[in-house]
Order: structure tokens, then C-alpha cells, then sequence
DNA sequence: CCCTGGCACTCTGCTTCGGCGAGTGCCAGT
DNA sequence: ACTGGCACTCGCCGAAGCAGAGTGCCAGGG
């Protein structure tokens, strides 16, 4: 049985009022605030109907309506009209981000930025390193059996190793070294790097031969296997807004969720070009986010995309506002790193 | 009136049972759980001057005693005896700390340790740049009008800075003056640099006089101003044990707190060298943090401190114990960073 | 002088119990 | 197909009562 256009208009109420008020809402008080030309009693046969496609349900026998994760999926999918922003918050955005002064102060301002206009969680993940290239390589020696390796990736990300040498090595062999690095890998995509890594090592002279593999070793892991690490975030206190009467009393097992870099990284990092994505309640394959919903999306220079960005709140959230939010500060973050 | 010795060893009693078991300790209890060789009554009445004194209060009438912020300083100033690691979490420390790869893994690690051995809410600071020397510093062209600059300090740290140069530049003459750069700084304390640099614009030819005056503002900048502000956290979810009985009903202050890094840096970045300092309660100088007590300590290589580490937690918390796994957690660190 | 046992008192927390009100489901009528 | 009416169901709230823990004080004993 298909849902006709009043049941669609009665469960959009539903979801703005709860979302509003954090309350069950009743079918009077439906009909009161929103002008749906029907009577309550009208209303209370297709609030049936609902609970009984399963996307609305009641807390207890006989106390209001409360959307389920199904009734906030099929509203963020058919229902929500897309807030556009205020001016107010346009300016805000632009307000906080300029100014920045490198890449650390970029994710910084915006992570923080996201969790003040959204009021939720915000995380923001740095530039994947496996979709930008080498800009640079510098190898400092540091001993005589240790190096420091340092990358700096064009999307202005710098990472650092040290590299402990099986044998000492003089300055000037480093420094050749160096230049051999930096003339095989510069400007390749992190991504494309192993097998010139690989070749690096191939093509070295015997004597140094040992020096270049432990090299490469670090380098490897440096461009390739420790390559998504990094992220910020911000707005934990958010968390607590609604008195605990989000997440099912406890915010324990999500502040846990939110410590594992690994879990953040699995939530927005995996995005689909130009998408918005919406993980609500149960569709998180994480236990411990059940309650909660996460909105996210990747941003990068022009279409393509370095990284992702999101919030988390709990899956009573004002959806419309904070896709649109999430939208425009990930724009607005890919138009400043074009600039770079 | 001074507080003889039994008064102290009941107040040391109420700590260690209201610390366990988190409820209000009556007088029976008190006597059945410690040898004091002393009747209930007896005890009443020194529990009667100790809350005229200050260290103990009622949170309702009738109905069991309960430190104060007074009564807890008096514990850890004067009644605490230092509780020795066990073996186990000496185990943790080693395993937890070895094959750390560099300066962020071992600062990670740490934290997470930290957060774990004590069960509270950890925070490491990154070793400090105004305490540590510039070992290198590279310059590498990214346009003709910009460059990066990187630092690495002797502790290992790492930073970079875009420069946005006010012509363009060739090549050449970025090379020339890393090498200058690095002549004059290389070695040199952080903090006595700022003259150092001054130094390099007025030496440096006319023509390139403006060039380096732009290098040198963002060079002050990466090397005093900023230098401060890295650390790490962990453990937030800690906060929830207890089922919000600490803390006064809501987290949301102290979260609020932890967001900021300022707060946090005020909190574990003052510290005397070789001293644990505890600060209960109300002698947080941040009204959020009223509730809440912070462990923290230095850490350095040999004796010289670069940074500080601690944690947070209810004011109801294990000193003791909290302090030596600070300690020791502090001094494993600085062995560590001594190797380096 | 200090400690002890006893006693009366004061609370809080928990449970029980109605009453109230919101909200529902169903039904008959238009 | 919608509406108004009606009976019913429960959760919430305040009152009342009960039990238990803990206290303060006092008089007696080492």
C-alpha cells in the first residue's frame, strides 16, 4: 500500500515538530500548528497507518507519535525541502575561515566552525594523502645513522619520519639521496608511488643499496599505509544539549566511538563525489552510534574531492538545516584550498 | 585547634571509602571497614570538629559525610602514602611505549595510556618549542611568490608555514637564504631566536631586504607566538563513569572546557620542574572545571622539562594512585625522548 | 579527661496509591 | 472519505507512609 500525499504531509509534521520540541507529538496538536486541512480523528487513522508501515511509533501506549529511523530516512529522502542558508550564517562561514593561515589552522577553524553553526559534533578530515601528490621530499640527517624524512603534499599537508640507517651515512650522500627522491617521486600521486619507490631502490648503486631500502621502507608507510590518519574534531559538548534524553541516557559508548580515529575515518571519509551523505540511527554499522545520526560529505579544489567532512547528532536533528550547513562549509573549504 | 592524629587517620579513612565507593560514609561503616580501635560515637564526634574545620560536610542532613576540596588537599599534602606501581602497569607503560615511530606517535600513545592506566581524561602536551632548538629549517618553493617553511626542533616537532612572498622569487635565492637561515638559527633555543632573526633582515642585501623581512615575521611567528599550542587528549568517555554522579549532574562544562585548548594548555603547561602539582576543585582557577581535579607534571628528557602532561577527573578520584601512574607515565616519556 | 553505649530525632529514598490528562482506537453518522 | 463522539489505556505527578541510615547529645565508666 502506497502512502498518499496527506500521510507524507502528516509524517513531515510529525518529524518538524518532534525535531522541534523533543516531545511526542499527539494528533491535536497536529492539526493545531499545521495547517493540514483535516480534523485529529482524520489524522490519528493515518498516524495508523504509519506506525504500521513502520515509520512512526509510540513511546508508550496512548502519548504522541515519534518518527523511527525508517520515518527520518524516508522524510530526509522525500520530504525535506532544502533550507537555503541565512545571511547570517553565510557570513559567519566566511567570517571564521578567513584568515587562515596554513592547513592546520584551515581544519581547525572549519571542524569548529561546523560545530557551532550545526550545534553537533563536527569532524574534519585533513586532505587524504592518497589523493594529493608529493610536492616535496627533504631528508635531513639528524646523526649519522638517522634522517628525518619530511613530506609536504600539494595539498599543503606535511608529514614527518624518522628513518634509522643500518649504517651511518655521510651528509653528502643524503643530500644526493635527496635529489634523487625528489626527482623520481615529485609531483606523483602518493597513490602511484610504490612501484617508483620500488624502483628507487632498484636502480641504486650496490654500496648504498641497504641505506635506500630502509629509506623506502619508511617512505612507504609514510605515503601509503599511514596515509588517512589524520582529522579534527570539535563540539562534544554539543553532545549534551537535550539533557541526555538523546542517546538513550548514556553518552558513554558514542564519546568511546569518538576516540577511535578509525571509526571517524570510516563515517566520512568514504564519499562518493558530490554527494551528501546521511547515515541515520541503525544504518550505522557501528554499535555504538545506533542513536546517533551523522551527515557528511566530501570537499576538495573544484570537483574533485581530498578529504570528507561531517556532523554527528543525534538522529532527532533538524536534517534540511544541517545538509545545507554541511554543504556550504564544504564548498566554501574547497574554494579556499583551490586557492592554494 | 589543631587535629590530632586520629582525626586525621578518620578523615584519610572517609576519603578512601567515599573514593571507592562513591556514597556518603557513615560512622558504623567507618569503624567496621578500618581498624581504628575506636567506638562509632567516638568517631562521630571527630567527624563533628572535622566538619567545623572544614574538611568534611553532610550532603544532607543526616546521611553520611563526604569530603571537601579542603578535606582532599589535606589528603594528598599530608595523608596520602605514595602507592607503588604494580608490576602490570609497569608492563603496560614499557609495551604501550615501545615501537612508538615518531614525535605525534609517541605523544598519541601516551595520551591513550595515560587515559587508560588512570581511567580518567588524559592530556599530553606536545614538547614545547619555547624550550627546545631549531635543528633544521627548510625552505621549499611552492610558487614564485610563496614558500613553505618547515621547522624541526630537537624534540622532534615539526612545524610548517605558508609565506606569501610580496614579488617573486627565484629559486636560487630561496636557497640561499635556507642555508643563511639555517646558519644563524641552527641550534639555537627557540626563545632567544627573535633577535637572531632581526638580525638576518638587517644583514641581508637591499634588494632582498623586503623578501626577508616577510620571511622573518612568519619565522617569529612560527617560532614564538604559535609555539605553544599543540597537544593531545583522550579518555573523554571516562567522564561518564560514575553515571553523571560526579560532576554535578552535567558534563557539559567540562567538555566545554576540554574544547578549549588555551584552558587546557593553562592546566598541565605551568609546572615546576620535578614537581606533581594537583589542583582540587575550586582551586581550578576556570569556573568550569569547579568540579573537577587535575593531576599534572613535566616531562623532559633528563631533568630539563619540554612539556607537561596530567589528567583530569571528579574531584572524587584516586590521588594516590592517579599521581603515581602520572609520575611514571611522565618519567617513561622523558626516557624515551632521551634516546632520541 | 576521653571514650562508650544508648536513645531520640531527622532526614532521604522508595513504594504505593489515586487522580488527572493526554492521546488513542473505534464506531456511527454525514 | 471525513468527522465528532465516546470509552479506554497509560504514564506522570503529588501525597502519604515506611524503613533505614546516620546523627547529636547525654550520662556513665575507665
Amino acid at each position: 500500500m502506497s502512502l498518499d500525499d496527506r500521510k507524507l504531509e502528516v509524517l513531515r509534521a510529525i518529524v518538524e515538530d518532534y525535531v522541534a520540541t523533543q516531545e511526542p507529538v499527539g494528533s491535536k496538536a497536529l492539526v493545531e500548528r499545521h495547517q493540514l486541512g483535516v480534523s485529529p480523528a482524520t489524522v490519528r487513522n493515518d498516524m495508523a497507518v504509519l506506525e504500521e508501515e513502520g515509520y512512526i511509533r509510540q513511546p508508550h501506549t496512548s502519548a504522541g507519535r515519534v518518527p523511527t529511523d525508517a520515518g527520518y530516512r524516508l522524510f530526509v529522502d522525500r520530504l525535506s525541502r532544502v533550507k537555503p542558508l541565512s545571511p547570517a550564517e553565510r557570513r559567519a562561514i566566511e567570517r571564521f575561515l578567513v584568515g587562515a593561515v596554513d592547513l592546520d589552522d584551515v581544519v581547525h577553524r572549519t571542524v569548529r566552525l561546523l560545530a557551532q553553526l550545526t550545534r553537533q559534533v563536527a569532524v574534519v578530515q585533513y586532505p587524504s594523502l592518497a589523493r594529493s601528490s608529493v610536492r616535496h621530499l627533504e631528508l635531513v640527517p639528524v646523526s649519522t645513522t638517522r634522517i628525518m624524512l619530511v613530506m609536504i603534499a600539494d595539498t599543503g599537508r606535511v608529514e614527518q619520519r624518522l628513518v634509522e640507517l643500518p649504517a651511518p651515512v655521510a651528509p653528502d650522500d643524503v643530500m644526493e639521496m635527496r635529489s634523487k627522491v625528489n626527482e623520481k617521486l615529485c609531483n606523483q600521486k602518493l597513490a602511484d608511488t610504490p612501484p617508483l619507490v620500488q624502483a628507487l631502490v632498484d636502480d641504486s648503486p650496490p654500496d648504498r643499496r641497504t641505506t635506500m631500502a630502509c629509506l623506502a621502507s619508511v617512505l612507504l608507510e609514510t605515503l601509503v599505509e599511514r596515509s588517512e590518519e589524520r582529522l579534527a574534531l570539535a563540539g562534544t559538548a554539543n553532545l549534551t544539549r537535550g539533557g541526555m534524553l538523546d542517546f538513550q541516557g548514556s553518552l558513554r559508548p558514542v564519546l568511546e566511538a569518538l576516540e577511535e580515529e578509525v571509526i571517524l575515518l570510516k563515517l566520512i571519509g568514504e564519499v562518493e563525489p558530490s554527494t551528501t551523505r546521511v547515515r541515520i540511527g541503525d544504518e550505522n554499522e557501528i554499535d555504538n552510534l545506533r542513536s546517533a545520526s551523522v551527515v557528511s560529505t566530501g570537499y576538495g579544489p573544484g570537483v574533485t574531492i581530498v578529504g570528507g567532512l561531517g556532523v554527528l547528532g543525534p538522529t532527532r536533528m533538524d536534517y534540511p538545516g544541517t545538509i545545507a550547513t554541511v554543504r556550504a562549509v564544504a564548498r566554501y573549504v574547497g574554494d579556499l584550498l583551490a586557492q592554494n
